[in-house]
DNA sequence: CTGATTAAATCCACTTATTGGATTAAAAGC
DNA sequence: GCTTTTAATCCAATAAGTGGATTTAATCAG
């Protein structure tokens, strides 16, 4: 539905676009942000002087040189705003803080048997609570936390279309509970989808405003970055990149439909390539796996090869249908292993990205690494204070501060 | 880049909210503007003030039967504006005035034998003007003109990835003359995305704010539509779906991949599986085509089953991708053949779009028809005056009315 | 038939963010 | 030491949305 605006919501809006302008393009004058935003240098002034209060912005001293009245330098406080990450699986449970420079500040890691809410939710309080004391950092000053789990999200609510690994969260008001106890606004999200957010604010996507990002984990998902804002379809379950079909009539996929991409492409196909045996879809032994791409296992280099070419067609088709400036693909997988999977597919991507004069590189590696699930987490919560997003002008909106 | 606002934008960007608020969702009392869109009754009161003297809006008598003061019903004046449709190709140039309820008011069509820019262009301008004096329109209340012809859009100019059936084109700045000599705002397009955007304001596309549209044409093609508007990616040149892998290592195709969809689902692929040959790539006779789906000729009978299987991958990787509300196919063929292919299709589609609770039928047949290329053109100047875009609220940003 | 009730539309004074022009400040150039 | 240039701020003006009060016009209850 549409929605009008007014005063109000215009300067919320223009306070963001002040913020995130100067977050992304590094130290910037007064002057600067109103030739980059087109806002008059009176309201820049008047609106980071509301800033100054919460200690957002640093002023650099004056920077000479040139010719007029040398500018005073902004960049962001990274101390003014932390955020935490939270992600588990059947396996463990992470927590991390991180400050608004992308830092991570503090982080805590249990392992955990059976991820039921009943257990995990008192792990993440005490964990967040640690954190907090541990490196004493005010509590006003925490803008929210995150929440990624191996589940679809649709409209904020997990759900599955196949099978489960955390079965007990189906439905389950994940969001609105963690709330009840951290007393923070929280925020649940797709793997991928925040995983993308974390590389667009403290990433590779940094530079792009139009990006796919391939979260490769168990499954295979996608994020998708348009206008720097996350796309997550009508429904919240945009981007599902792994079941898209890549073999017609190939091997069968809990989905219901046969060749989908996940089970060709993910751990999970990597993991039955390497013990050559059909998936299983039980929990996999990632440490073996790691050590098998380490010592690099003809199998798994194998499978390399052959998820290289089901990958790229599916990046053509994505880059057909979204023409992206990038595609970027990580997930908890190793460096090496993303390396190799590049290398072996940009070479000969062909699509609309292939256009003349377009030399750079398109389908890059994700800078977050290891740990872009709990990272993308925790920027769930600083996006959401900081972005100019449309809805920032809805009556509805959150403050800023 | 990011941008500030004003209150000027402001009211600008709450002006098209109304308009278009009162245009999708019919007849609308001013109480139930300010109820849909949050604002207050007082600046309802004063932006529709505002659309009296361009008489944009049509007060109705009052209604009564419930209790209280009766409400004056809005509606759209769709004789208030007007917009020229421009489409050509190898074949015909048509041109069509359109209205703002999406009527046609007039209609030019003309043979050709060389489009070239020489010959198009003295064609055009003939034919809107001869159609501004035959219905007598006011040309002030015509807010522009479309185009859209056989080639691919990035960034406003005609560009080209394979041969192209209007090479002289290519890199021509088609809007830039046309406005020149027509002396009103001109816009370019894609055929997918312009059906798409006709189809968003006057077809089936009205319920929805998320879809993806399929324009089966020559080639096949995709116009994106998001949050209520479209989505061309970041190099203009999204929802190439006709080059979607179909068929690993199937039919070359002129991109330079192999098994390209386009290669099976076409109205070139039904011409070639007709004449029982290979794809010429060279102008198809269409009315022959067509005679050969209306007699039920067996070889495109089979064609029909076969495009159907490869039709509803693209659709299960569309769905799984985009999340869309629908998926809404349209094109210059017979509402027959639409139909035969959704009915092959629909059934079986199995994506994240399956969820449960989700009755409604997922794929749909386009309302505009035959036309709705041209269409699609006409209504490319309406939705930029009417629609509520971010970039309204920019300074660039160009006046309602 | 009359007064009470309800809801729409408008009137009016007020608030507030942005603006544009003028002013001040601080550097470099000549 | 004066001029030029640029940044930042001061100040009065502008204009759009808001909230409360008022007017208008219908239905409902007795």
């Amino acid at each position: 539905m549409l929605f009008g605006t007014n005063l109000d919501r215009a300067q919320r809006f223009n306070r963001r676009v002040v913020l995130e302008t100067i977050r992304v393009n590094g130290p910037l004058s007064r002057a600067d942000v109103a030739r980059l935003t087109g806002l008059s240098a009176q309201t820049v002034t008047n609106i980071i002087d509301q800033f100054k209060p919460a200690g957002l912005l640093i002023e650099k001293p004056r920077r000479t040189g040139g010719r007029g009245q040398p500018p005073i330098d902004l960049v962001i406080n990274p101390s003014a705003a932390f955020s935490f990450g939270i992600s588990f699986d059947d396996r463990r449970l992470v927590v991390v803080l991180l400050d608004l420079g992308g830092e991570i500040r503090g982080q805590a890691e249990l392992p955990v048997a059976h991820p039921t809410p009943g257990v995990i939710l008192p792990l993440v309080e005490a964990a967040v609570n640690q954190l907090v004391s541990k490196t004493k950092i005010s509590p006003e000053l925490i803008w929210g936390a995150g929440v990624v789990m191996p589940v679809l999200v649709s409209q904020g609510h997990p759900t599955a279309l196949g099978p489960s690994s955390v079965p007990d969260w189906q439905d389950f008001p994940v969001a609105e509970k963690l709330r009840e106890r951290l007393n923070m606004p929280v925020f649940l999200d797709n793997d991928a989808t925040a995983a993308a957010i974390g590389e667009l604010l403290f990433g590779a996507g940094r530079q792009f405003s139009d990006f796919f990002y391939i979260y490769l984990g168990v499954g295979v998902g996608g994020g998708i970055i348009i206008s720097s804002r996350p796309y997550r379809g009508a429904f919240g379950m945009s981007g599902e990149i792994g079941h898209m079909m890549s073999v017609p009539g190939g091997r069968p996929c809990p989905c219901g439909n046969k060749g989908c991409l996940e089970r060709y492409v993910s751990l999970s196909a990597a993991d039955a390539a390497f013990r050559e045996q059909p998936e299983t879809f039980a929990a996999l032994d990632l440490d073996e796996l790691y050590k098998g791409f380490e010592t690099k296992n003809p199998r798994l280099m194998n499978w390399l090869d052959e998820a290289a070419e089901h990958l790229r067609n599916a990046i053509v088709s994505v880059e057909n249908l979204f023409d992206p400036q990038a595609v970027i693909l990580g997930g908890p997988v190793p460096d090496t292993v993303l390396d190799a999977l590049i290398e072996r597919i940009e070479p000969s991507l062909i699509s609309v990205s292939h256009r003349q004069g377009n030399a750079s590189s398109r389908l890059l590696k994700a800078e977050t690494g290891l740990d872009s699930r709990v990272l993308g987490a925790a920027s769930l919560a600083i996006f959401d204070s900081m972005t100019p997003d449309f809805s920032v002008l809805k009556k509805e909106a959150i403050e800023v501060e």
